[in-house]
Formats: structure tokens, sequence, C-alpha cells
DNA sequence: GTATTTCTGTCAGGTACCTAACATAAAGAG
DNA sequence: CTCTTTATGTTAGGTACCTGACAGAAATAC
């Protein structure tokens, strides 16, 4: 089986800045300076492949990314191996260090190279005790990431490929800012539980209707609204939500 | 399309209690009295197919399970239901309102008739805000749940109908601590997101076996221990994690 | 008792996807 | 430039599952 992981640096155009605060990472700009200070963050660089959480390794640090995506998969006993969750500036990874968990449980690791902050696990726990504004915003993301894989889980028991990978590239786009990736079909499938050629195929098919197009491992976004049509619901919800839980007494029980 | 709830009264054979303290709820049983205090149980019985969180409504209180079983489902646009996710009485259900959401996302409704307590939201969150034991049994469980549906979401992605339904019946049993149970090919093919002729084959299968057995709408665990070898491996893992996340402490990284 | 409903067995025809090849062409290595 | 590697197109044959249907039998209603 070949490496999911592939080199992918360049190509990532960059669309418009998030924010006109201090940081890029939407949690993090949510937060007071004093807050922030008590995170002790240390500047990182995510490099392509490097691996951020690997099953039963210590949680030393919570990442706050501000540019570039990282996967989160879960290995079964044969080897193979499924994307259960996407990061990027609007999630931290590692806040399972704060629900009680002190060891990693799922492989998480860089997709498309960036860059964010690092705080050490002492620092983050201590300011989740606080109960202030650390803490909502922390338990808001847990919440909003089970909302993602929730809709995932229904997603994967429902959907054809063909939606499934309109959806991907959609988040994928959103996580990273970006509209182009440096990504083959063998990894694709590698990221949705199939195999190479079915991903040829729907790609063809999304490509043939001028939603995307491609060459040897590069993917652009042509038609985001179109792909959106395509894709099933799953991606409005999940991104509905993500913008929302920031926001203090949001919407976030939705209303329908 | 027929309704997924059923009746399923009658029929539960108990099996041997959980815990020898105080309560039945594996979560409540492991917290002091007065904590328990704060919290302001009143008992509550789930009655068949009662709506215990439904989209959109505020979520008023926290339900914790000692008999029975409930379901979690997500709809889809097309009217289509999956289950995505199982509580018993190692469950508290209405978490995601210590979490900052105040409406329910998902549809929760009893499956196997039984009975509990019931918190009122403002205590729970009350007691949550004080940072002790209970905010720690509450953030441990939502971190189990959080395992158990990026399991499913794997699962659903990865292994066949067979595997998941001899999965289901294993969880199902887990839950509610019995291992016979009233529902129909129907109501299994609404759980898993198939069809009833599919479940009917995959039951077939089973019951060759000797793992099951069933007539007209019970079904009977008969050998787990083989059910086992025949579910894939998520029941192992989400079982495992439900296990440990009461202890302080506990293997909660998992070693591998 | 009879009539109706519910549950399960089964099957025919179809779709989505898989396995596992083989072919082609672009990119990269030397 | 040549050779190798990598990415994609494509296909033949097979499996899992779906749709939609029909039949028989058990449970329930009357």
């Amino acid at each position: 089986m070949k490496p999911l992981v592939q080199k992918l640096t360049g190509f990532v155009r960059e669309r418009t800045p998030p924010h006109q605060g201090q940081f890029r990472n939407a949690l993090l700009d949510a937060l007071d300076a004093g807050v922030v200070a008590r995170l002790h963050l240390r500047p990182v660089v995510f490099e392509l492949g490097h691996e951020i959480e690997f099953p039963g390794t210590v949680i030393d640090h919570l990442y706050f990314i501000e540019e570039g995506m990282a996967s989160m998969t879960t290995t079964f006993k044969n080897g193979s191996q499924v994307e259960v969750g996407m990061f990027g500036y609007k999630s931290v990874m590692g806040v399972s260090a704060l629900m009680g968990t002190k060891r990693s449980l799922n492989r998480v690791y860089t997709q498309i190279a960036g860059h964010g902050y690092a705080s050490p696990v002492e620092a983050a726990r201590t300011e989740f005790a606080l109960g202030g504004e650390f803490q909502r915003l922390a338990l808001g993301y847990v919440q909003a990431q089970l909302v993602q894989v929730i809709q995932l889980a229904g997603c994967n028991a429902t959907h054809n490929y063909e939606q499934r990978l309109a959806r991907w590239l959609l988040i994928c786009s959103d996580r990273a800012h970006c509209d182009t990736f440096k990504m083959s079909h063998e990894f694709l499938s590698g990221m949705l539980g199939s195999t190479r050629s079915t991903m040829s195929i729907a790609a063809a098919q999304l490509k043939k209707e001028r939603l995307i197009e491609y060459t040897r491992g590069v993917i652009r976004i042509l038609d985001a609204k179109g792909l959106e049509k395509k894709a099933c619901e799953c991606y409005a919800v999940v991104e509905d939500y993500l913008d929302s839980y920031i926001q203090f007494d949001s919407g976030m029980g939705i209303a329908s």
C-alpha cells in the first residue's frame, strides 16, 4: 500500500485572510490578550506529513492552526485507515487532553503544510480550569468536533462517493483557505476509504461537469457553489456549526 | 415508511446488576453524595419511543439512565434516519448543554423502556462550573461519546452489514444489560441505514451459525463471544473505552 | 372462529463499488 | 536525452447491496 502522506508544498494559493484581528486562528483571535498570554504560545510550523498526534502517545501540547490542514484518521486491525476528522484555522488539536485523556487516541497529521501555535498542555489545563472564555471556547470546539463526526458517521452510511468527494474537497478548501491542493486520486481514496479507480471515476465526473479540474496530483475547485450542490448536505451542516460556535450565546442550538 | 419506534415492552430479561452501590447509573454511582444532592435528581421513567431530545428544542434536563437504552439519530433531508449513538447505564444524555449548546442537535429517543434520573440543566451547569468530580466525569463521558462516534464513522465506511449487525446487537445488549430484545428486522435496518431484506439475510446468517435466534420481532443473543468474533473490532474499541472513562487517571489513553 | 396486520423468506433485476489488471502519459532522476 | 517512477484512464469480472415485489406464517383484531 502506498503511503497516504504525500508531498504537497507549493500550489497552495492564498485566499482572503479570515480575520482582521491579531490571530488567524479563529479561536485564539476570540480570546483576550491576558488569556492568550497564559497559554504560553510558541509558533510552530506544520510540515507536510508531520505527525501531530499518534495513538498511545502522551499529548503534551495543544495546537492552533493558522494556515494549513490536518487530518485525524482511525486505523483498523487490517491496516486500513479512514479519515474521521479535519482540522484547520477554526480548530484546536489536542482538546481531548482537557477532557481527561492523557494519551492520544487517533493519528493526527499534517495534510497541507502550514503554521500555527503550540500551547503546553499544563498551561492549557490551568487556563481551562479557570472556567472562563478559554474553557467556553474549548468546549464549544469539542462540541463542534462531535457535530462533525456525527454527520460523517451518517454520511458514510448513506451517501455515495461522488457526493462524499465533493464534500471532502469543499471542507478541505474551507479548512485551508485555498481552492487548489496537491493530492492524487490514490490519496483521496485513502481519505474516503475507497479505491483509486473509484476516485478517478468520481473525479472525472466532477471534472466533466466543470466543478473541478486536475492534472497529475493537483486538484483545483472551479465552482464551489456547484460543488456544494453536488455534495451531500453534510458539508453545509458541518460548516454552519463551525461558523457559529465561536460566537457567545450563538444560534448553536440551530432552530430547525 | 414505517415508524422506527416500535413496541418493545416485555421480553427484557434482567442480567446481573452492574453495581453494588447506590445507583445503577455508573456515572452517578461514582459521585459523592454531596454532588448528587446538588444535581437535584428526580426519578423518571423512559417509556418506549419517548423522545428525550429533539433537534432545535431547548435542553432542560440531563438524563441518567439506570435501565433501558436510548438511541441518537441524525436525519437527512430526504427523511432517512441513521443511528449515530447509543445510550445506556454508563451514559449521560444532554451533556451538550454543558458544552455551550442550548438546543438539541439530534433526535434522542427510548429504544428499550427503562428508568433513571433527570437533573435540571441549571443545577447541572452550576455543579459543572465548580470544576470538581462532576465536571471530570461529564467531560470523560463526552470524550467517550466522541470515541464511539469516531469508531462508528470508520465502521460505516468500511465494514459490511453482517459485522455491523453483530456489533449493534452486542452494544445494545451491553447498554441495556439484557440479551433479548423485541425488535424486527425492519427496525434494525433503520438503525444501520440498510434495508429490511439485507437485515433478514444478515440475521439469517448469524442464526445459522447459532450466534443468535429470533422469531417474529424478538431477537436473543445465544453466543456473545462468538458474536464478538463475528463483529468488527469496533465493538471492543467502544466498550473498552466506556469501561475505562469512569476510573480516575485511568488507562484512558490506552497503550496501543 | 375469520379477517387483518405484521414479520420473515426469498428472488429477479439493477446499481455501486471492488479487485486487479493493463495502457498511456507526464514528471523526475540520471 | 533516456530511464524510471508516478498519476490517471479504463476495463472485465465479481460481490454487496438496493428496489420492489410476492408469498407464507404468526400474531392480533374483530
